[in-house]
DNA sequence: GCCGTTTTCGGCCCGACTGTTTTCAGTCG
């Protein structure tokens, strides 16, 4: 949570994720004190706009506070409040709203089902400030007496409280494990339901094809919704039933996911799942859009307002026809400038897994990975590849067993032979080089000059300063034989925090030697993810999508990939590896003169 | 606090579920 730092740390610099923070902060306050909800709300968009930017609020600032104005959700006030925080490392406004606001009531909004009213009354009547406190006044029922609370709002509590303490503990689930479950439960439905499921698919962030998935949202069209429901809350993976309704319920997974499911009337299945694939934003301007022409928008249909008639949208893309725009691809639903881009037709055409020709990260047993080359190749065969780069580590990463000079030219001998092997079909010589913590490469420029194609990565002296990772890897990417800049910030989602590397820096230099820069798939990594690809495409950085995989399962990678990709609105001409690799091969830095 | 194919003022999305209620408030998504 954010801290204002005392005035001898006032130059303190601060990240986007941080004035996010402090904004997310000062809008749970207002809310704690009755502001009108649209003020909160203000102070929301604006937080998530911040978050999503995809560089430093300061490139954008550049010394005007009139720049942010151009995000959309940031007017004058938040602007002038951003420069503050920028030029003085603090904001006057939080200082003044946040007095006398003891801590541990932002602990309490965390708790499900007490929220700002909630945590008003508990602190004003009964002097309750933190958790602590909480939990043994609702095990003393001493809540009950409170106007509108019973016993049952004091269990709801305690057994909130729980829910909080583990939610804290575990954190949000990577797309690679989301996706895989959320087709597990599709299954069980519908092996348990049949011919009761006319049509079910996963909604929520997980179609979104977000890089994390905070609980997953299944949506049912069917006629018989008692029997999908008591199907769903009986599968065995659930561990609780949170709530049960007659069109939807609410469960916790063994592994601690939040399920919702939803069931409609087959004749609603467009409105939806149009409303519960969001985001959230996406679906608001569109009902603002929907009332412009006198419609009301909800998941049920649209409504005409003055002869408050129904219609209904069976498929989703009758709901943006509807509305006179183009259908919006769920990847790009997120409330940042998508619906502008619908209304005049000019959305991008996004990229597909399909458009793929070949993988340039990929592991074998030379390295850390657990199968052969061959079997590998195969595995890309079956995938529809027309391409297999084998980059194996190089030596320096001693704990991927990397390869001496010496290996690398036996691996290429075994590449040359089973190369004799295809038509249609090509085993490329590549290698994921480090770059060293001084800046300088792994191998000498004649090893160097004998691979396809070089990628380059940094796995070692990730914490050096934002100075000395930047001057390290533009140093790397000038070099005229190192063609592929491999998940740049080093992100492990859930475990390591991206470098302090200059992305904005980094986009420049690749932009002006022609250097490519990846979208690693691995389920762990997504790195770049969707807002530095949307800013890389933005500057004019070309990409390319690997799976990063050590086994053919790995190369789901791709799809992973694919989606963060599709998130940041890349299309096919933005991906190198969409061409063949004849053509790919031309464009590289190495080859290009 | 933001924003503008009705608006520089006056709007700002809509509905389900729960608990404690005899008609609704709070919370959530």
């Amino acid at each position: 949570m954010p801290k204002q730092k005392s005035s001898a740390a006032s130059e303190k610099k601060w990240t986007n994720l941080e004035i996010a923070d402090l904004f997310l902060r000062i809008a749970d306050i207002l809310e704690i004190q009755g502001e009108i909800v649209f003020k909160v709300i203000a102070y929301r968009r604006a937080a998530d706009a911040i978050q999503h930017l995809g560089r430093d609020v300061r490139d954008l600032w550049r010394g005007d506070a009139k720049n942010l104005r151009e995000i959309p959700g940031i007017g004058k006030e938040i602007a002038e409040k951003i420069q503050e925080l920028i030029t003085t490392g603090k904001l006057k406004y939080y200082a003044k709203i946040s007095k006398g606001i003891p801590v541990g009531i932002f602990d309490l909004l965390q708790i499900p089902d007490v929220g700002p009213k909630t945590v008003k009354r508990l602190w004003q009547e009964l002097k309750i400030t933190d958790v602590a406190k909480l939990e043994k006044a609702a095990r003393a029922g001493k809540l009950r007496p409170l106007k509108g609370f019973g016993a049952r709002s004091e269990e709801k509590i305690l057994a909130g409280i729980e829910t909080a303490r583990r939610k804290k503990s575990s954190t949000r689930v990577r797309l690679g494990a989301a996706y895989p479950f959320a087709q597990e439960i599709v299954a069980a439905m519908r092996a348990a339901c049949g011919d009761a499921i006319q049509n079910i698919e996963p909604a929520g962030s997980l179609r979104r094809r977000k890089a994390t998935i905070g609980d997953l949202d299944i949506l049912v069209a069917s006629n018989a919704p008692k029997k999908i429901l008591d199907a769903f809350t009986q599968l065995p993976m659930v561990r609780d039933i949170n709530e049960k309704g007659t069109t939807k319920a609410s469960i916790l997974a063994q592994n601690g996911l939040q399920v919702d499911l939803r069931v409609l009337e087959p004749s609603r299945w467009g409105s939806a799942l149009q409303y519960f694939t969001g985001s959230k934003e996406h679906n608001v301007e569109l009902r603002q859009i929907a009332l412009a022409q006198g419609l009301s928008l909800s998941e049920w249909g649209f409504k005409e307002i003055k002869r408050d008639k129904e219609i209904l949208t069976p498929r989703e893309e009758d709901v943006y026809e509807k509305l006179g725009l183009q259908y919006v691809p769920p990847e790009l639903r997120e409330g940042i400038g998508e619906i502008a881009a619908a209304r005049t037709k000019k959305l991008p055409r996004l990229v597909e897994l399909k458009d793929l020709k070949g993988d340039l990260q990929t592991h074998s047993t030379w390295s850390d990975g657990s199968f052969s080359i061959e079997q590998m190749a195969e595995a890309a065969r079956a995938r529809g590849l027309k391409y297999l780069g084998v980059s194996d580590h190089s030596q320096g990463l001693g704990i991927a067993r990397g390869l001496t000079p010496a290996r690398v030219r036996e691996q290429w001998k075994e590449i040359d032979k089973l190369n004799k092997r295809w038509s249609d079909f090509r085993v490329l010589k590549g290698v994921e080089l480090e770059i060293r913590a001084d800046g300088t490469l792994d191998f000498p420029d004649d090893v160097l000059a004998g691979f396809d194609y070089v990628l380059v990565s940094t796995h070692s002296a990730l914490k050096q300063t934002r100075e000395k990772i930047t001057a390290r890897v533009v140093r790397a990417l000038e070099h005229p034989l190192v063609d592929i800049f491999a998940h740049p910030t080093g992100r492990l989602i859930n475990e390591r925090e991206e470098s302090a590397l200059d992305l904005e820096e980094v986009f420049r230099v690749a932009k002006a030697t022609g250097t490519i820069l990846e979208i690693d798939g691995a389920a762990e990594r997504l790195d770049l993810d969707d807002a530095h690809a949307r800013r890389a495409k933005e500057i004019g950085v070309p990409i390319v999508i690997d799976s990063d995989a050590h086994s053919p399962d790995g190369m789901d990678g791709l799809f992973y990939g694919v989606a963060m990709a599709r998130r940041a609105g890349l299309e096919l001409r933005d991906v190198v590896n969409c061409l063949e690799w004849e053509e790919l091969s031309k464009r590289l830095k190495r080859n290009s003169k």
